[in-house]
DNA sequence: ATCATAACGTAGTGATCGCTATAGAACGTG
DNA sequence: CACGTTCTATAGCGATCACTACGTTATGAT
């Protein structure tokens, strides 16, 4: 007994939910808005996602874990310098990139603490390698630059929002680097 | 012909929107939990105020000319670093006060671009004149510093609406001192 | 006292919010 | 074919949104 197959593609639907999120933000997010977008009638998204919270919690760990790939290739580079570098880089290109939404979903909808929280971590373990590497002298409190660097990529989250340029952001990123500690 | 006189003091009003705004954002902040928090009736909100649009622009005015005071009291002072380094003290303090709601409604704010841009235009406006002091190398590019001070700040309400700790914040200031450029 | 003026509280406007009851349509299985 | 299952679309649920019509009350001026 398998029932009427669906007539949308759930993935290709929660990509346009993430992209509604991402430009809107969880609470000008109406679900009319979504059904529209993703060209879906309500019974058949509540069906497919439970409710508009579930949704949102599945578009966000989607989005997440692209955002995540992004820093782990940065994390995985050898030099300390050269990976918060990248990261800083990847993020002023990556929030003002003209074919997605300006900014970051993860760092601008005030409900994805946990997620903030799990990047601050990712970051503080990337810097604590890098002490043991020798990048960085043990003097380092890793914990507060990893909070520095999320809190500036997070600025420039905000910036691209309001329409700061990719140039703009790099600048920021470069300047950012200048707080860096010097082997 | 003056009329039954105003029962509310509007200035106390005033006060209880911009608490209210600055805690829940312009979006979340109804027209109900204005009138409960401000202890008056709607059809006294709008005779006083316009509408909800008008008292958020009214009410994030008072808020931006407070903010100011205490920006223009860090410019004042007569060295350039110490100026900023100040401005970021401040904000690190401000933005943790357990007597004011976490953050910075000019900062969280989406609506609130222009205020930042006038913020941005004063943190240039102080380096340059760091410039002319000699307390700044002619070549340090002061638009972008700025750009980068005003991200650093933004990103720093975030963290607190995240519950960032003062003594967090403090040490983002601290750090991002690292990249004010030596004279 | 009488009047005009303006703020007051009650009660409710249409629109939109997130969400769902209901009934019909499209499948595999008998 | 009929049956059970699952998706579909329509239409609408109660709650809340920003906002206001309306009748009352409190003032100063006459």
């Amino acid at each position: 007994m398998t029932g009427r197959p669906r007539t949308f593609d759930r993935d290709a639907a929660l990509a346009v939910a993430v992209e509604q999120f991402w430009r809107e933000g969880y609470e000008k997010t109406s679900v009319a808005k979504l059904t529209a977008a993703m060209g879906l009638s309500p019974p058949s998204l509540y069906a497919a996602f439970g409710d508009k919270h579930r949704l949102f919690e599945e578009a966000s760990a989607a989005y997440f874990r692209r955002t995540c790939d992004a820093v782990d290739r940065a994390t995985a580079l050898p030099n300390t310098r050269d990976s918060v570098a990248r990261m800083l880089e990847d993020t002023a290109l990556a929030h003002t990139d003209d074919t997605t939404p300006p900014g970051c979903l993860m760092l601008t909808e005030a409900r994805l603490v946990a997620q903030r929280e799990d990047l601050h971590r990712r970051i503080r373990e990337r810097l604590d390698q890098g002490v043991q590497d020798g990048d960085l002298e043990t003097s380092v409190h890793t914990d507060h630059l990893a909070s520095f660097l999320v809190t500036v990529m997070r600025g420039m989250s905000g910036l691209a929002r309001d329409g700061g340029t990719t140039e703009e952001l790099l600048s920021i990123a470069d300047t950012a680097m200048a707080a860096f500690p010097s082997q």
